[in-house]
RNA sequence: GGCCCGGUAGUUCAGUUGGUUAGAAUGCCAGCCUGUCACGCUGGAGGUCGAGGGUUCGAGCCCCUUCCGGGUCGCCA
């Protein structure tokens, strides 16, 4: 039986209250978490957003309908509360809980709301599947830790947002119905009423807006811009995300890294109490791949990658040798340590786990503690070659070495995902460590085999750099470009670059990707045509606000982070969607025709 | 589109080689208990073993199909 507030005035939120409020009367209201009936005396906890206080229903102290009222209680039942403030005895104190060591006497009570048995646990430490907890998602969200995540994203957003006001950025919202173009990921649409078999896409980034706001004079934009991409999920993606979307005028990449960087140090600080040293160090593209096997190297750990293919070339083991003839690389890392001692069984999982990254296998070698060594391959190998090698490893005992032959780059990123496998199964990277650094020189392009044709790696906006507009012509796989990542952890925190902005480099560039002058001006004319009025020189940057929120939380998945977030296929578990829709709904669309009424 | 893991009480899970009436914990309901704090004690209710088909004297368990959830490769400028 719910009944009104009637005149009924909250004080404080439940872990608001004290040992200064000692004494005083005052009104709560909440959700009951637990209750412990006596036998005579009860005690229930009070929840709010706050956290949890103890309430004592004892009967000498109220009449004997509200005792009723209280042993009636259930958990999640809505309850608001007049009592007095007192202290526990110092035997009663509860020293696991904020308020622990005061207790509300109560006087009055009133049941606002009545609720069924939740169907999961609304306190942390009790785990639920997550499809039953992303069903009932609002109940979910009533988990402290699921309430502290929102806080926390909450005064982040915040951090940011003051930290953008402060350098001169100003914040404009752009379209959420906007354009469909090429390239990139595909769209998700929504159809146009008004004009039949027409549709507007959602934005992947507000990317065309901010370079154009850049052109009306803005000088410096930032954004909280929700993206959309109809991708498959993974667990950090999701279909909807959120990005702090930034670009200014007149400058270079040190520019923008320097306000990206002091966002992420006042994160850090308010959030987390860390400081992070500026400026953030850099590491080109091609060292990362070439010591990491990754663009987006986790440094909380070394094992670096070393290429073999002098010692490859004439090993006397056919696989490494053919590796190198035919172009390839023969690629090592070396786990230290207590690695020897994985099983064979453990070897081979190892090798599977590479060959999902599409090499042909792993060759591997453990060094045993009395020197002598188990091996997939060292019988190919003659003992000499075997040694130099382990020499140049620096190979000790107790160490395990693997090796990969195949296509450089595949080779290296297959060796690059083995490496943060094995940092995390040996137990390698510290906890509580932020590696954050910026990622730079990018190759501009990248050739698609499918396509037979270059495709943007960035973007199909971004800048060569000037060191490498001669090979334009006659290398473009070699053009490297101004666009730069953050990299957190391992975790690609953003991306940006410095853009074009003349329209001939412009058209050049589209040209490069395989578009006529016609194909540019249809798809893109509306830009190149304001390129003509004016355009300074600008660049910018997006950095996920959801995996900033994963990184500060400590969490592996999006869905931890996100108040609703979608399941791995995109749907939603709460509401059902997506969903159909009505016969109306699909005509006034023109997505489906009218029935003619004499057709049946 | 491919590969891998999972689905048994409201919830989290166990369930042996295919064999009697499918169990535990927790939650829920009832009773007892005046200082608990994950209170305790006693009792009770609660199951289409995701769904459909097959093999078998007999299926939670084996086979096929399918649905749902998770991870991942492709994909994600």
């Amino acid at each position: 039986m719910a009944e009104l507030l009637g005149g009924w005035k909250r004080d404080l939120r439940c872990a608001e209250v004290t040992e200064k409020d000692i004494g005083k009367e005052l009104t709560l209201m909440g959700w009951v978490s637990r209750v412990r009936n006596m036998g005579g005396i009860l005690f229930v906890w009070l929840r709010d957003r706050s956290g949890l206080i103890q309430l004592v229903f004892d009967q000498d102290h109220m009449d004997e309908a509200t005792y009723k009222l209280g042993e009636s209680l259930r958990g999640e039942y809505v309850l608001a509360i007049k009592g007095k403030v007192i202290a526990r005895d110092t035997t009663a104190i509860n020293d696991k809980m904020a308020t622990g060591t005061i207790e509300v006497q109560v006087h009055q009570a009133k049941l606002l709301n009545e609720a069924a048995t939740p169907p999961i646990y609304t306190e942390d430490g009790m785990n639920d599947n997550e499809a039953v907890r992303l069903k009932y998602r609002y109940l979910d969200l009533r988990r402290p830790s699921m309430q502290n995540m929102l806080k926390l994203r909450s005064s982040t957003v915040n951090a940011i947002r003051t930290h953008m006001v402060s350098r001169g950025f100003v914040e404009v919202e752009t379209p959420v119905l906007t354009k469909s173009t090429p390239e990139g990921a595909r769209d998700f649409l929504v159809p146009s009423r008004l004009h039949p078999n027409e549709f507007y896409a959602l934005p992947q980034s507000p990317q065309i807006y901010k370079q154009l706001l850049m052109l009306s004079g803005l000088d410096r934009y930032f954004q909280f811009a929700k993206c959309f991409r109809d991708e498959d999920s993974r667990a950090d993606r999701q279909p909807e995300f959120t990005q702090l979307d930034l670009e200014m005028s007149f400058v270079e990449p040190i520019d923008v890294q320097t306000v990206v960087e002091g966002a992420f140090h006042e994160v850090f600080k308010a959030v987390k109490n860390v400081d992070i040293a500026l400026p953030l160090p850099r590491m080109t593209w091609k060292e990362a791949m070439e010591s990491y096997g990754s663009d987006k190297p986790d440094l909380r750990f070394g094992m670096k990658i070393s290429q073999h293919n002098d010692w490859a070339k004439d090993c006397g083991f056919s696989i490494f040798e053919s590796a190198v003839t035919s172009g390839g690389t023969v690629c090592a890392i070396k786990a230290e340590g207590a690695a020897a001692h994985l099983s064979r069984k453990e070897m081979d999982a190892l090798a599977e786990f590479a060959k999902t990254y599409h090499v042909k296998g792993l060759a591997w070698l453990a060094i045993n503690e009395d020197g002598s060594l188990r091996s997939s391959f060292a019988k190919f190998i003659a003992e000499d070659k075997m040694a130099a090698f382990l020499k140049t490893m620096d190979a000790k005992p107790g160490d395990a070495l693997f090796l990969i032959a195949d296509k450089r780059l595949t080779a290296l990123t297959a060796m690059g995902q083995l490496r943060v496998r094995l940092g995390k199964q040996l137990n390698l990277i510290a906890p509580d460590l932020y590696k954050l650094f910026w990622v730079t020189e990018f190759p501009l392009l990248e050739w698609n085999e499918e396509a037979k044709r270059y495709t943007a790696a960035h973007h199909p906006f971004t800048m060569p750099m000037e060191e490498d507009f001669h090979l334009l012509e006659e290398h473009p796989e070699q053009v490297r470009a101004k666009a730069y990542d953050l990299v957190l952890n391992g975790v690609e925190m953003g991306s940006g670059s410095i853009r074009i902005h003349s329209s001939d480099l412009q058209e050049k560039m589209f040209s490069l990707l395989g578009f006529t002058h016609e194909e540019a001006w249809k798809r893109f004319g509306f830009l190149l045509e304001a390129f003509k009025y004016g355009t300074p020189p600008h660049g910018g940057f997006a950095f996920g606000l959801d995996r900033l929120m994963m990184m500060l939380i400590g969490t592996d998945s999006l869905r931890d982070v996100i108040a609703f977030p979608k399941a791995q296929n995109a749907s939603c578990l709460m509401m059902d969607t997506p969903s159909t829709v009505s016969e109306d709904q699909l005509q006034m669309l023109h997505l489906k025709q009218e029935t003619a009424p004499d057709a049946k």
